[in-house]
DNA sequence: AGCACGCCGACT
DNA sequence: GTCGGCGTGCTC
């Protein structure tokens, strides 16, 4: 059949709730015939109001019933480039649909660039004024109205407030007063004001000069500002003078504002490194022709790339691409997180240049529409960045990489929650691409995967510079506690950095962040401060540099200038004056952040160079890779963070690394604490002795006894796997089955307790009753507590389910998401995350 | 999510 | 007697 014969389309709304998401069917207007594609995009009218809402042709049909349908108002107005989903990508929605339970909404925003839809608008205008008014607002309400030309209801009722809506159907109803439909550019594209001389520049200046403006002072202001920048424009934020101010002056023509979009692509003035074209190594040589085999099938393939640290995957994945290039097809490389990666993505950029498109979530809206159009274009072959990434517009993709295949960054955790492995398995099964995981530490479950001859399994065992391993030691905390030290730095790895330092050598010092976080607590009542909104302790900071006055302890120095934040709610307070429960004035903090450290070190080497390296220190967009060059260069001594440290970077200098408390990662309560441990462990210890030095790894810990720290010391990846495949196996865990964690949220305890209850006894109900549901093996938990109660005044329970993720758990979970959310509405929210990042 | 219809308390 | 509270239910 004919496009242009089809009469009715199937349309999914989307901003509407997860329990109301469906396909709703819209007539299609005799002019519209053959305009209304399936993946393309619709204007249409929903619900009583008849709201005009943005909805997605899902399917289109000719069999229109006795129902009435509403018309389709437009097909949406397509942007520069051509918008509408292909048949891969609509795919691909239903299916993140269905395996993330994200309404069909969230699919889309997360497969192409929000900027890529325009926004709805709805816009009054006066049309005749009635010769009487029901009211006198009324009255003034049309006089508002018909003194713009166009405005929205939110504008109105912040005028008008709670009666707007009632009244402005009383004048539409009376035809006072017109209800347009706009399109509007999306407002979250970074835009900046340019502000613009538009008269001469002698006129500018007379203007300046003049002892009394006409005007006013802020007019001459402006002008004399401008008439100081070079090509006298400049961004209103650098003026003396308001954006009203500023569009006054626009309209009396002595300027001109010009809206220009931030930061388009922030790599382009930053150049590439130049290419090295060192040959591979036999084994490497060895691996690239396993990956190119599996590229000549031509079907769709997974293989794991395992090769222990400085065995140069990221070469064999360079020689990977370029078959793949040489194919006429396109790349994704996905990378954990592009300000932790930069080497990497230099790596890439010095041989593929501009043919690259770098996509990652600090873009502004604008830069990530444009990197999607020339992809879409086929102006760049290879896109390389974060999870987002793995959507990349490519027609004819040949591979997916995904490098450190283990990184939890891989899985979203707000809507929709997809796990990026998933989506680049469902586009290379469509492709017949190659999905290409990388990592010295692969997950657990990908390696059971090799194993199991689900993936190829290609090994890259020898170091590629072959400098040896570094040597590593356990420092037992405990010798040092017994003898009343109790800083975190402890006896062992004090000499070894006293003994680094002296050699003129560099130190890396790595922070398990989970039990380095400082807290408040009193020594007498042992209240801890805690968050008056969130069910946790509040972290203490100390502002700026420590000043010591005389006659005051360091603690108490610490104290007065130091204040208490919330890392889930950003709740701020000062360091109160005495414990607010026993009113004891003599508060202590226990823990050790890395603010601490830093100053136990300075106290310790006084002579250091010392580098911090967290979140506070690299805000900024270029700062850490900017502190890892200097690092580099040798501008600094020892260099002290978190996770930021651990990252592959080769630093030639350094001989000793040392992890300050390796067990703060290893006792937390989830089944993935060892895997984690084994690889964070892994990397830091790789950082250490990559050049022609040897190094030295000293891990200070309580258990210096523990399997999963021996082995990494080790680096032997195959006997932490063989261990923890047994545990997964005897426990219960993936890969031997899925986890899905339900999350009910609300503002009120004992309607969430009702919610929750509700949930636990409808699920068994379907369980018992249901014969779809009755063989399903499910084994529950919960309702419980999530292991933060409370965050931001909002309470949450929430259940644990043991299942296999098919078909079947699939749609119970679905039913039981729509069916709860449709109960209890906007008061819980309830969220289903199928092997979340964390339990 | 909006926005309807729909059944019980304080006002003209 | 009515206006209006927001409690369920639907949206092609």
């Amino acid at each position: 059949m004919n496009i242009a014969e089809f009469e009715a389309a199937s349309v999914y709304i989307l901003d509407i709730p997860y329990h109301a998401d469906r396909a709703f069917d819209y007539f299609i207007p005799l002019t519209m015939r053959g305009q209304i594609r399936i993946g393309g995009f619709v204007h249409v009218p929903f619900g009583g109001g008849n709201k005009p809402k943005l909805g997605l042709v899902t399917a289109l049909h000719s069999d229109i019933k006795e129902r009435e349908l509403k018309p389709i108002s437009s097909p949406v107005p397509l942007l520069s480039d051509n918008v509408a989903l292909n048949a891969e990508m609509l795919g691909l929605c239903f299916f993140i649909k269905e395996h993330t339970f994200c309404s069909m909404g969230e699919a889309v925003k997360s497969i192409i660039p929000p900027a890529a839809l325009s926004k709805l608008e709805e816009i009054f205008r006066a049309v005749s004024r009635p010769a009487a008014f029901s009211s006198r607002t009324a009255e003034l309400m049309f006089e508002k109205i018909a003194q713009t030309d166009g405005i929205s209801m939110q504008a109105l009722s912040r005028t008008f407030g709670n009666d707007t809506a009632v009244l402005l159907s009383d004048l539409i109803n009376s035809g006072a007063v017109l209800r347009d439909v706009e399109t509007r550019d999306p407002s979250n594209i970074r835009y900046v004001n340019m502000i613009e001389l538009a008269i001469d520049t002698d006129e500018a200046q007379a203007y300046a000069d003049r002892r009394k403006s006409l005007r006013s002072d802020a007019y001459r202001t402006v002008i004399s500002e401008l008439l100081s920048k070079s090509d006298y424009k400049a961004p209103a934020a650098e003026l003396s003078a308001n954006l009203s101010q500023l569009r006054a002056m626009s309209d009396r023509g002595y300027v001109k504002i010009v809206k220009i979009d931030l930061y388009r692509d922030p790599y382009t003035d930053r150049e590439a490194p130049t290419p090295d074209h060192l040959p591979l190594t036999e084994e490497q040589i060895n691996a690239d022709e396993a990956i190119g085999a599996l590229l000549a099938t031509g079907e769709p393939k997974a293989a794991l790339l395992h090769g222990v640290t400085g065995s140069g995957k990221t070469r064999v994945i360079k020689a990977a691409i370029d078959r793949v290039l040489a194919m006429g097809r396109q790349v994704i490389v996905l990378v954990p997180e592009i300000s932790l990666t930069p080497q990497t993505v230099g790596f890439f950029r010095s041989y593929y240049a501009d043919r690259i498109a770098v996509v990652h979530s600090s873009l502004s809206a604008g830069e990530r529409f444009d990197a999607w159009r020339r992809m879409k274009r086929g102006d760049a072959d290879i896109c390389i960045g974060t999870r987002s990434a793995v959507f990349a517009p490519f027609e004819n993709l040949g591979m997916i990489v995904i490098d450190e295949e283990q990184e939890h960054t891989y899985k979203s955790d707000m809507n929709p929650k997809y796990h990026a492995r998933d989506i680049a398995r469902y586009r290379c099964a469509k492709h017949n691409a190659l999905m290409l995981l990388s990592s010295a530490t692969p997950s657990i479950e990908s390696y059971y995967k090799a194993k199991s001859g689900i993936y190829s399994l290609i090994e890259l065992k020898h170091r590629y510079s072959d400098s040896g391993l570094p040597t590593t030691e356990m420092a037992d905390l405990r010798n040092d506690a017994k003898q009343g030290n109790t800083s975190p730095l402890g006896s062992v790895l004090l000499s070894a950095i006293t003994d680094t330092l002296a050699r003129g050598e560099q130190v890396i010092l790595f922070l398990n962040r989970r039990g380095y976080n400082s807290f408040l607590s009193c020594g007498i009542c042992g209240e801890v401060l805690t968050c008056p909104h969130c069910s946790v302790s509040l972290t203490f900071h100390t502002r700026g540099k420590l000043h010591q006055d005389e006659g005051e302890t360091l603690a108490h120095a610490h104290l007065k200038r130091g204040y208490l934040t919330c890392h889930y709610c950003g709740y701020r307070m000062k360091v109160p004056e005495a414990c607010p429960s026993c009113g004891n004035p003599n508060l202590g903090y226990t823990g050790a952040g890395t603010q601490r450290i830093e100053e136990e070190l300075e106290r310790a080497f006084p002579d250091a160079r010392i580098m911090r390296l967290d979140a506070d220190t690299t805000q900024s967009k270029f700062a850490y890779e900017q502190m890892l060059d200097d690092f580099r260069a040798g501008k600094a001594d020892i260099m002290l963070g978190t996770q930021m440290v651990t990252k592959g970077h080769d630093f030639p200098g350094v001989t000793l690394v040392g992890v300050l408390l390796a067990d703060s990662s290893l006792f937390v309560d989830d089944f993935r604490a060892g895997e984690k441990t084994f690889s964070l462990m892994t990397q830091v210890i790789g950082r250490a002795g990559r050049a022609d030095k040897s190094g030295r790894a000293i891990v200070q810990t309580n258990s210096p006894e523990n399997p999963v720290l021996l082995l990494a010391a080790k680096q032997n990846y195959e006997a932490f796997y063989e261990n923890e495949i047994l545990q997964r196996r005897a426990y219960l865990f993936p890969p031997f089955c899925d986890m899905a964690l339900i999350t009910l949220t609300g503002s009120h305890e004992n309607e969430l307790l009702t919610a929750a209850a509700d949930y636990d006894r409808h699920i068994k109900e379907l369980l018992e009753r249901d014969p779809a549901y009755r063989d399903l093996q499910l084994v529950m938990f919960g309702p419980i507590e999530a292991p933060i109660y409370k965050i931001n005044e909002k309470y949450r329970l929430r259940f644990i389910f043991k299942c296999r993720s098919d078909i079947k758990i699939r749609s119970l979970l679905a039913r039981m998401m729509r069916e709860e959310g449709a109960k209890f509405g906007k008061k819980i929210t309830i969220t289903t995350d199928i092997n979340p990042n964390s339990l």
